[in-house]
DNA sequence: CACGCTAACTGTTATAGAACTCTTGGATAG
DNA sequence: CTATCCAAGAGTTCTATAACAGTTAGCGTG
């Protein structure tokens, strides 16, 4: 046959297996893979087919590929930091801010337009939605909403979301995030939200829309955050080398 | 031959030509473009090549591709994305946007304490204190004001800052910059700022706060922005072990 | 006139083979 | 012993061909 046998595309399916050998440790950090054409033969693909599914990898910064030397496992101090996909709030925690997570809602539901285009859904297709506020310096800072695709949704929506960030109950599910897209506007407060925040509406609140992908470009949380701008910033550190961005309580 | 005859890869030289064409709006925003097996004959190139150029435009987001259907021009404010030390006027520019400067203030003096601080100046110490405002799309987007470290404000506050960059400027006087730091706040439009921008007091911004500093770790650049959150967003993408960030026009 | 099916598109995934460039380490010459 | 060259091996780009899968317009039929 010429493309996939199943469901799923051949490459799609390289990549996640290396993926996992990856993250189980099988392919150290730092270390090199086997060379592209010994692969394709083990896998019993084309170079072309090999190459696309290593280009999965490299897109998620799983690898380094390099001209001429080899391909690599991200290097240790990279791959260590597999954070970098963490959430606003991982990123106060990590500060050593006691975060507190209030559930205002959950229920499985009909998506909104909005929603299923951004999860590609089909219109009338539910999904699990999350309403949380978030607590800190004992004020409540941060309103959320998020939506989760339905196969996963149904593994995590009876976990306890006060005690549990969403990235690690899907961790949990098995679902390993490969990529994440974020938008981040300026806004004014809105009434809904102001009653969740106990602050005017109009304050200045910054507003983060972001998309979670797997590493099968399949999206599974649609995630809307406002952010009180009296208590949150975002600071990034720009270098040659890199970047980082960081949210930062005020 | 078999690969490329001149210099570069055929298949970028093929998304940089749809790429000039897309900004010139030879192909129009929404607009399609010919099928993939007629660019592909048109470019004298395999199928697969010309894909390969595609897929360049696609992770720049310039263009959309839906199955069955066609390849489209992506609508302006989905458009482009690209992480750099520089500033947010570079990168919009190297995106191709007409960013237009006016230099509304250009002076030598004292510096305030707060920015005497950030450049760790003696206090008295006087350094170039450069106010601009950018304009994009025919509308003012953007206040900044840059207080330059004195060394080497001498010997760039004669360059025309409408037509170069503070950055460029900076490297044209051999100065090397490393790192930047830069906080992000939302706020409301203050009464300074609105008489640049052309808009009510009170519109929702986002403000940067920016320390650029050289190799040597010392401080060379303070930045103060005032960005209208009607025209501007910020966008990172996230992946495993890394990050981007991008100021996105909307 | 409305409905459903087909056919002709579109992008997508795969095959097999070849020649290219860049890097590295070992052999050889000084 | 050092320096240079070169060949092996790595990733990269490209040709040529084929089949798969989603989309849509149009042609019939009821």
């Amino acid at each position: 046959m010429t493309t996939d046998a199943g469901h799923e595309a051949r490459y799609r399916a390289i990549a996640a297996d290396l993926a996992a050998k990856i993250r189980s440790g099988h392919y150290a950090p730092g270390a090199a893979l086997p060379p592209q054409r010994e692969l394709s033969a083990s896998y019993g693909v084309t170079l072309m087919t090999l190459r696309q599914a290593l280009r999965e990898l490299s897109d998620a910064k799983l690898i380094v590929q390099q001209p001429g030397s080899g391909t690599f496992v991200a290097p240790p101090h990279l791959a260590y930091q597999l954070d970098s996909l963490r959430s606003l709030v991982d990123d106060l925690r990590k500060q050593g801010h006691d975060v507190r997570t209030a559930v205002a809602g959950r229920a499985v539901r009909r998506a909104p337009a909005r929603i299923a285009a951004e999860l590609r859904l089909r219109p009338g297709d539910t999904a699990l939605r999350l309403e949380r506020v978030r607590e800190f310096a004992g004020r409540p800072a941060v309103h959320q909403v998020s939506w989760v695709r339905r196969p996963v949704a149904d593994q995590i929506r009876d976990r306890d979301f006060t005690a549990v960030s969403l990235y690690t109950a899907l961790a949990d599910a098995g679902v390993t995030v490969a990529r994440a897209s974020e938008v981040v506007r300026p806004g004014l407060l809105d009434p809904a939200a102001a009653r969740h925040l106990h602050e005017p509406q109009g304050s200045p609140v910054l507003v983060s829309t972001r998309i979670t992908y797997t590493l099968d470009a399949t999206p599974v949380v649609s995630d809307h955050a406002t952010i009180l701008g009296s208590m949150m910033e975002i600071r990034t550190e720009r270098a040659a080398t890199g970047l980082s961005l960081t949210w930062v309580a005020t």
